[in-house]
DNA sequence: CGCCATCTACTAGAGCTGTAGTAGATACTA
DNA sequence: TAGTATCTACTACAGCTCTAGTAGATGGCG
């Protein structure tokens, strides 16, 4: 399945994905940004006609809930972006993370240290 | 300079980057779909007003020309896709990056060299 | 019971994206 | 020079995004 979210969609599903089924109300409380409570209700409608978000009722309202994945979500713009900008190279974006983010020697070396499990994941002895 | 591009402009500045100031029908021949000659001007134009792109005049028409760096737009996709996505986490993004897109074992050796070489420049001895 | 708060459904409108047509200028070509 | 190809400028329009208002249902409260 093709995931692809908008800005404000995003915000919304992270809410989901982190704080699990939510009433309208408790996402609009979570946004950064002061949004009205129908706006957020339209963003959830659009989410769900997309078939991201599913919701049940719950007493006097809806609780809705992601119905995909944060990893498939961010696999899916992690691909397009690489697509788009980086000539379908992930090793390229990778490269580019290491040399233009600013990486504390600690990152370097948790990352250092999860290159160097998947290697020996990739040739077990 | 905040840089921000839509699909179809990140094509035709890709285009751009890679063979430097190009005519109309030249950006067009290059891209992968087939457009008509105004859509691809009119993209060009939309880039230029926002200040992506320049053009001079060449004979009967004009040569376009990026002027951003694909670096500088890279870098802007990147920290968008991260705060959007990996709650603001570079570190997040390049675990991802590591445990879901799939890497070859050459692929990972020059990851971590890169890696080493940029923790020899943070801790020279 | 009548009022107020809360909620969903429906509607709306501005702005952006993607694509392209038409008009008019210009230049090459027979 | 008349015709054709090439180019830019301007216009258009559908679809998507973002935001929010209005109407109508429902439930709690005094």
């Amino acid at each position: 399945m093709k995931i692809s979210l908008t800005d404000r969609e995003a915000d919304v599903m992270q809410s989901l994905w982190e704080h699990g089924a939510s009433t309208v109300a408790e996402v609009r409380e979570r946004l950064a940004d002061p949004l009205a409570y129908t706006t957020v209700l339209t963003v959830l409608r659009t989410l769900e006609a997309k078939g991201y978000v599913g919701h049940e009722e719950a007493g006097r309202g809806h609780r809705f809930f992601a119905s995909v994945r944060q990893q498939a979500a961010r696999k899916n713009a992690v691909q397009h972006l690489t697509d788009k900008l980086f000539k379908g190279s992930a090793e390229l974006l990778f490269s580019h993370l290491v040399s233009e983010q600013k990486l504390s020697a600690d990152q370097i070396s948790r990352m250092r240290q999860l290159l160097a499990e998947r290697a020996d994941e990739e040739k077990p002895q």
